[in-house]
DNA sequence: CATGAATGAGTGTTCATTCAT
DNA sequence: AATGAATGAACACTCATTCAT
């Protein structure tokens, strides 16, 4: 079941949820096709036990955001934050792809993931209110914001080892904390 | 043809590309599917159609970016343009959701749109350059940030109305005006 | 169409409904399997349409049974009304045969066939009634008990050219006429 | 052994023979598959296993019939062996309902089944015949149309109880004795 | 130009059967 | 003797694509 499941993600990760063939996960798993219907009920189920594992993990993250002692907006706090969330997101990437169209497919797999997401943005909106949002910041907004950027930047900078660049993170950082928690007065 | 565009983009929009099949568009449409063959060769043939008619909106976008006159970080501009991106990305969600594994559907019409965002980046970053980046601010890293951040964020925020709120909109111009072109120093 | 019905009745003749692939259909109908799913959603209502259609053909039976004329012992109008019943049996033997676990398959398509097969019991069950009822005779017991009768009797004797031998109809009518109708008092 | 034949049994009564899996067999039973086939080399086998079970308990059907004493047509040993035939295909039935497409499954078994039935119609025809059939009736038809009646019977009235009713079991009786053996004379 | 019935390769899923423990 | 995880051949069903009308 393990390897089912780690197949998948890599098999997700070439193809996308979509065109991924049962037959693709098999393969890489070295199962059969029995054994793949043995553990999950279907393709979506698979999915949907991929989204539960993800959450274990982003609970991890809330609960670091919530941990951030001392000012949130110590840089080097934030920064270190930032890496947790990349390192994680891009272990996940396969799954976040799917998203989109998730609904399609699984309307109750969509809503899972959906309250994920909200319970991270909520989180850091909490933190950004706490800060004391300054003047031109809507914390909801802006946390949305934040998680948005973080969310999509991997995608896009094809960081084809998969690390993040010291100075890609120390830009995020900077929008992160001068945008967010130290704009300059409009 | 125009009938068969626009029913795809609303089949997109509510099923998601993958999950759409070319009856759902023929419906929409009214059409049949003699018709959808006889103006594309196939359903990749249409998404690059889509695409082509997107790019030609979004040269308007990098057109307007290079001819901001005055200061860069004249908040009033940058507002103006967010929004204008925000509207026009707005219309074409159904297709940026269908990026992410484009690749395994079609290569070439990834590169497209790759081609497309890439050259969006650039604008921004050469735009960044010329107002002399600040420290901490690598300008490509966060060309990329600002586009990760305006693509995504719509995505997130189910604006049951399309129409993204003045506060949305003030806090993102607040976050890219203060993060990117006028952070504090570290 | 029409072809995949009759193909069906061939393919379910010779190997059962359960035994019998879409693909022997298709085969019979010397069509493909799209054209199959385009005119049945599944084989359960490639099931439903076959019934419908024996539904019309069992109609004519029961007013058969009601428009018999004069008395209905009358040996010669039994005699016929058999003869009758015997040739569209066994046209629909394939589909008897499917009832039995058709439960399991499709719920309602059993009930509409047990209903087809009450109506004709209760057709029955008023002439016998209409005749005046013997001692020792239950209506509706007889009326069951004939309808039993002619069901099975051809699949036990196979009538290799599905014809009914003279003498085994001159057998059911003197069974029926004088065991149902003009029993020796008990 | 006994614990799967009996669990199949319960199995084929509730889904059919067709669309029982070794899966329920072996659920009811409280075992497991590699049990199952244990004992059994696959399902065919059990099938057989079952007929040979049903064929010692039938052989004390036309034992019965042979042993009848006095003269056949006595109306009282007559009710009391279709009471005992009723009782005995009851408990038998999900078998016979397997019969008609077994041919599909299994010839081997289906022509063990032949067997038992024509065993029983041999029975009966020579009972017939021994009475000196009357005019009308020939013997085999006679014997077919009986076992045909009987066979059916239970299963077109659904006795919720699994009992067979004083009224149907006289009017069973009335048929079978005034019909095959007292005949009026046409 | 337009149609929509027909096609069949491709895919998800089931379930009888095996075999290492 | 008993187990139950693993197997894979077999099957139902889908949908992009074609083509005669």
């Amino acid at each position: 079941m393990r390897r089912l499941l780690d197949a998948s993600m890599i098999a997700f990760a070439s193809r996308g949820y979509h065109a991924t063939r049962v037959n693709d996960i098999v393969e890489i798993a070295k199962t059969s096709h029995g054994t793949f219907y043995l553990y999950f009920s279907n393709k979506e189920d698979l999915l949907r036990a991929l989204i539960d594992d993800a959450r274990n993990d982003a609970s991890a993250l809330y609960g670091a955001l919530r941990a951030v002692k001392g000012e949130p907006e110590s840089r080097e706090e934030l920064r270190a934050w930032i890496a947790q969330f990349s390192a994680l997101w891009r272990r996940y990437a396969p799954l976040t792809s799917a998203w989109t169209d998730m609904d399609a497919v699984d309307v109750e797999a969509a809503a899972e993931v959906r309250r994920l997401v909200e319970a991270l943005i909520d989180a850091l909106a909490q933190r950004i209110e706490a800060a004391g949002p300054p003047e031109g910041i809507e914390p909801r907004a802006a946390a949305t914001a934040v998680i948005a950027m973080l969310d999509r930047f991997q995608a896009l900078t094809d960081a084809t080892d998969g690390q993040i660049t010291p100075e890609a993170l120390d830009t995020l950082t900077t929008i992160i904390h001068s945008g967010v928690f130290h704009p300059a007065a409009p």
